[in-house]
RNA sequence: GGGGUUAUAGCUCAGUCGGUUAGAGCGCUUCCCUGAUAAGGAAGAGGUCCGUGGUUCAAGUCCACGUAACCCCA
């Protein structure tokens, strides 16, 4: 297995090879390249390997340490990689060693962490807004996982649904269902099922090559018989509690094609047309008025306005809203009496009217009215009702109420008890009975009723109304919104239990809770539960012609009630409208209602039917229930997160889940939706092939909000390949590197942590730090945050602690603190390595399995969580090395502006910062080495310098202390000497400002002190801190950089030549400039040394022979140099 | 129409308890460092912190109203 990967995923090098061994196409690192070392053309014999080879302190530089010959303790990590490859060659592994099998069997006795997987329809390909929601479905459970909990993950296929009755018309030509019906039940739905398989493999190739860890050998499928009775058996937990009702429910309806229209059939193009429609203002004399209600309301008549003058012979009551303040207005013309909104006052009756008195809808309520047409019984009715739908934007501010024909209608009446009466046909004609326009098409009734009311002066005005109105997107018939009976859930009579369960939720963000979705739930209607649909749960109902309902629990109970055995059958239409029995009420013929239910029922079934629970597997529900971790789509507010919420509390009278979290919205790179039509869908598989699907499930994870819309594109993921995959790689490539060369392994004796260099001890404070940092976040689903401080702790790593190292490094591990460099840095890898497993589980994995101490668990995914001491972190180590940094960055800026080079020694720098004072010697050292100066002063200490001060107040905690006399103090502050006041808190003291006369004193953390030397420095400074470097480069220092300039030639060279970084070589030299060449022979110690040359002097022309020669025109060098015999 | 989310550099995003010079990365220009690095560092250019009003000694941050984009529902 390894030498397969190593072949695929060893990049080639872009440009010249940097690191490769020049004669091995697989690099230097491979084992290729090892055992040709071994056996390399100078013949060199392998010197047994002895333990204590290199324990002795090093004789000179020019006899470094013995090079070794050991077999490389750690399998070599190229220093090129290609995470792709590399990621498939884990997934090898990870099938070949049933590595997540494993991980579940492992915790088999630990707590139960149970996370439900919300099932996708696989009658569609994956996008990538899939892996979005499935990283974090798969990061938590690998967190847990570590932390030894046993997380199963059964997955789940969502099967039932209008979406795939319609891509299936669609397929078959159909539309509508006649033509269904037409092709056969039967026939349509197998079709259906068929659909719903289509595109199960690249789901599961999507899954798979993102390292989704599922059990889908045993999903669960919504339309499978045993899934459908456990469906059927909570229903019939509901029907026993009263919920399951029948009711009526308003849908937009075609009277011509005799049918509904789903709001799939509504987002049609052309459905909504713009059309006149006639727009009439109606007089509705008030008989009766209610307690307390203004007297200026005697005679006077309510003015209602409608758009559907139809819908008048079915009026049953009026709506006022009651916190609106309506009018009682006075003609000055006839003295006639009107009720109408304020707001609307002077719209609708315009100029004539004058204003009696005003009043809050609510004094209106109750009142009865006389109402426009008599034709039809309507019995306790023509009252006015409060309606927080009601609106004073156009109109009268007075809704008339029609509950047939509109949804706002239907539940306010509802709310009121009062009675839904239809004269209107299914084929959208008045009954035959009704007066005046019986027979009539409705749209057809409307001038007939119009010319009625003008007759009997009901009519203020009649206009002509602009406005969209839907038609059949069929056949171009208005659509007419009508009353149809439905099978209603009364989730408003458990509204106060769900919203006792939504309290004990936490939601992720959380704002959802008391936003989006509690709002959703205070609002909350009942669930209209049946659909007239084909492919779907059937409604467990059946009813007699005595209206008796039998609902049934299961297919046992079917048999039963069938007298014959249905254990076989499957649940599906057309085959149980088949099954009927006697009913045992009446013993009439019962029936199957023709329904099924919204799939939305099905998916929030999924705790106890992806069991088949509790008809069987009881046991595997109770353990799994309530969910601790769910995740989906913020869309899924009121679809999946309110069914399962829903159910869960209707049947066990406890939600389903604990914890949500909700992803966000992916856009593309310039901020659009993706969408198939737009042609900026990006493909998953091939997305990750490119970058690697650690990347992907990074960016997911990390960047930004996991609920916030995000934009996917090749840039950001080659970013975090670069910053955060290959930094994290490199750093482990090279402990892996200098491991082998030194002979270092994990068991390798290393000082106590307390006993290491400062700059270890700040290391594992940042570690362990950083370990209490993720555990925390990650409890608290915050991957973003945990990522980000994994980030910050890989630049750490990289570019502070191994670059401030390197030395240690080459050096090997047998001095103490060679030893701390190589353990420091093992303990910082393995432990990230754990830290970033359930966010890159591949890369991660990888380094596992080369770094991991020997008998830890073979995968990382398999290894323990780490855990952190407390005692260990020391946050004033951080915040002094934190000042050794930024005076490190000041330093760098210095000798930028001053345009000297790093490589150039100097003599001094000058530090002015609070707190460097405190800074112990080995961090000052720090500070010398990194910016090559040779020592480090404090500036204005006594050594003469002429100094400026500049003094800020500093506001945050002058304004803790001061209040509101901040202002008068700052500019006291900024106005006195600023040369005293740095003087006088200098030491600890205070200094005296007059501060509105009076004196007041100021201590050292309430100013900012900025010193600045005079002249002859190179300079920077930054809120209060300090560097200057004296740039005076005498002649030695001169020497000493050029000297420092041939190591990096004679570095370039080697990496050029392609030796190893353990060679030693020879080298000779030949400088035409004096100053060169002095330099060459006066730290020629310095140089063979830094170059691992065992053999070093001027160049003799007649003995160059296999030397390879190298020139430098700028230092005027030139140099030959070969790779040593010696060791 | 109702509910919700978001708004900070050209782009992607941080911004702690409200603290006076608002940061990082990407991209661009110019340098530097490199014996792991596709890495790193310095300097430069780039800001109406969506708008208005308020609270406060002090507002990107808190409050109100508005605007725009997006999401869910109707």
């Amino acid at each position: 297995m390894r030498a397969r990967g190593h072949a695929q995923w060893t990049r080639s090098p872009r440009s010249r090879r940097k690191n490769g061994c020049a004669r091995c196409a697989a690099g230097a690192l491979s084992r290729t390249g090892a055992s040709h070392q071994l056996s390399g053309p100078d013949g060199a014999m392998l010197p047994s390997a002895k333990e204590g080879g290199t324990a002795g302190p090093r004789a000179s530089s020019l006899q470094a340490a013995p090079r070794r010959y050991l077999m490389p303790a750690f399998e070599p990590l190229p220093a090129q990689v290609d995470l792709s490859a590399l990621e498939h060659e884990v997934l090898a592994r990870w099938q070949d060693a049933g590595t997540f099998e494993r991980s579940l069997k492992q915790t088999e006795g630990g707590s139960r962490w149970t996370f439900y997987e919300g099932p996708p329809t696989a009658n569609g390909t994956p996008g990538v807004h899939h892996v979005e929601a499935r990283t974090f479905k798969d990061l938590f459970p690998r967190f847990k996982t570590m932390q030894g909990f046993h997380v199963p993950r059964k997955g789940g296929w969502d099967c039932h649904g209008l979406p795939v009755e319609v891509a299936v018309e669609r397929e078959l030509g159909l539309t509508g269902k006649k033509d269904i019906e037409a092709y056969g039940i039967a026939k349509f739905n197998s079709r259906c099922r068929e659909s719903v398989l289509r595109y199960v493999s690249e789901w599961l190739e999507m899954s798979r090559r993102m390292g989704y860890w599922a059990d889908t050998e045993h999903a669960y499928w919504t339309m499978d018989p045993s899934y459908i009775e456990s469906v059927w058996w909570s229903l019939t937990e509901i029907y026993r509690r009263g919920l399951l009702v029948r009711d009526f429910r308003i849908s937009p309806y075609c009277p011509r094609c005799g049918t509904p229209l789903s709001d799939h059939e509504m987002g049609q193009p052309d459905v909504y047309r713009t059309v006149m429609d006639p727009a009439i203002t109606v007089r509705f004399p008030l008989v009766t008025l209610p307690g307390g209600a203004p007297a200026e309301l005697d005679g006077a008549r309510l003015l209602v306005w409608t758009t559907t003058p139809w819908t008048l012979v079915s009026n049953t009551a009026v709506a006022v809203h009651p916190e609106a303040t309506y009018v009682a207005a006075r003609s000055e013309r006839d003295g006639e009496r009107v009720v109408v909104a304020e707001d609307l006052f002077s719209r609708v009756l315009g100029e004539g009217w004058q204003v009696d008195a005003s009043f809050p809808g609510q004094a209106l309520v109750g009142a009865s009215y006389h109402r426009p047409f008599g034709f039809i019984e309507i019995p306790d009715a023509h009252v006015v009702v409060p309606g927080s739908f009601v609106t004073t934007e156009d109109g009268t501010g007075l809704v008339h109420l029609a509950p047939a024909f509109g949804a706002d209608d239907m539940e306010a009446s509802r709310a009121h008890g009062l009675p839904v009466v239809n004269p209107v046909r299914p084929d959208g004609h008045f009954t035959d009975d009704v007066p005046m326009v019986g027979g009539l098409f409705f749209k057809d009734a409307d001038q007939r009723l119009i010319d009625d009311l003008r007759d009997r002066g009901l009519l203020l005005r009649a206009a002509r109304h602009e406005h969209s109105y839907p038609h059949c997107w069929r056949c171009g018939t208005p659509l007419i919104y009508y009353a149809l009976p439905s099978w209603f859930i009364r989730t408003t009579a458990v509204r106060d239990e769900l919203l006792e369960q939504n309290e004990q939720t936490t939601w992720y963000p959380a704002t959802v809770k008391y936003g989006r979705y509690g709002e959703w739930l205070r609002n909350n209607v009942d669930w209209a539960l049946s659909r007239t649909r084909y492919w779907g749960t059937p409604l467990p109902l059946w009813v007699c012609g005595s209206s008796h309902v039998t609902c049934v629990g299961s297919l046992a109970e079917l048999s039963a009630l069938a007298g014959r055995d249905l254990s076989g059958l499957d649940p599906h239409r057309p085959f149980v409208d088949e099954v009927t029995f006697s009913c045992p009420v009446c013993e009439g013929l019962a029936r199957r209602v023709p329904e099924v239910i919204d799939a939305w029922y099905d998916s929030g079934s999924m705790p106890f039917a992806q069991y088949g629970a509790p008809l069987r597997n009881n046991g595997e529900f109770e353990a799994s229930y309530p969910a601790q971790f769910i995740c989906e789509a913020l869309d899924q507010t009121r679809g999946w997160f309110y069914s399962l919420m829903a159910v869960g509390t209707m049947v066990f009278g406890r939600s389903a889940y604990e914890n949500v979290v909700c992803v966000g919205l992916i856009l593309d790179e310039a901020g659009v939706k993706m969408s198939k039509h737009l042609g900026n869908v990006l493909e998953p598989v091939p997305l990750m092939d490119r970058h690697g699907a650690d990347a992907l499930r990074w960016f997911f994870a990390v960047s930004g909000s996991p609920w916030g819309a995000r934009r996917v594109g090749h840039d950001v993921l080659s970013e975090i390949v670069r910053k955060i995959l290959l930094t994290y790689w490199n750093t482990a490539s090279f402990l892996v590197l200098y491991a082998n060369a030194g002979g270092w392994t994990a068991s390798s004796a290393a000082p106590a942590g307390a006993d290491r260099p400062l700059l270890d001890r700040w290391m594992l404070s940042e570690l362990h730090s950083v370990v209490r940092d993720v555990t925390s976040s990650l409890e608290d689903f915050d991957t973003a945050g945990a990522g980000r401080r994994l980030g910050a702790f890989i630049d750490d790593l990289s570019n502070w602690y191994v670059r401030r190292s390197r030395r240690r490094f080459w050096d090997g591990p047998s001095s103490p603190e060679g030893a701390a460099a190589f353990a420091t840095l093992y303990q910082c890898l393995t432990t990230l390595t754990l830290l970033m497993a359930p966010f890159t589980p591949f890369v991660t994995d990888y380094v596992w399995g080369v770094l991991r101490p020997s008998g830890a668990a073979e995968s990382v995914h398999l290894a323990s969580w780490p855990s952190f001491d407390p005692g260990l972190i020391d946050p004033g180590l951080s915040s002094r090395m934190a000042l050794v940094r930024r005076l490190v960055e000041l330093g760098r800026s210095a000798r930028s502006v001053a345009g000297v080079r790093t490589r150039q020694p100097l003599g001094r720098a000058l530090i002015g910062a609070p707190g460097f004072a405190d800074l112990p010697e080995e961090l000052r050292a720090e500070i010398a080495a990194e910016l090559n100066v040779a020592a480090l002063e404090s500036l204005g200490s006594g050594s003469g310098e002429l100094v400026d001060y500049v003094v800020k107040p500093s506001f945050r905690s002058l304004g803790r202390r001061f209040g509101p006399r901040t202002p008068a103090v700052a500019a006291a502050i900024t106005a006195a000497p600023a040369a005293e006041i740095a003087a006088a808190v200098s030491q600890g003291g205070t200094a005296s400002v007059l501060v509105d006369g009076s004196p007041t004193e100021i201590s050292a953390d309430e100013v900012i002190v900025t010193q600045t030397p005079r002249a002859g420095w190179a300079v920077a400074a930054d809120a209060g801190e300090t560097v200057a470097l004296d740039i005076t480069v005498t002649p030695e220092l001169r020497r000493e950089g050029l000297a420092r300039e041939v190591v990096r030639e004679v570095q370039e060279a080697r990496k050029a030549d392609g030796l190893e970084v353990t060679d030693r070589i020879s080298l000779r030299w030949s400088a035409s400039d004096p100053e060169v060449a002095a330099a060459l022979a006066e730290h020629a110690d310095m140089i063979a040394g830094e170059v691992l040359a065992v053999d070093y002097g001027p160049a003799d022309p007649e003995a160059l022979a296999g030397y390879a020669e190298h020139a430098d025109s700028e230092l005027g060098l030139t140099f030959w140099l070969k790779r040593s015999a010696e060791t």
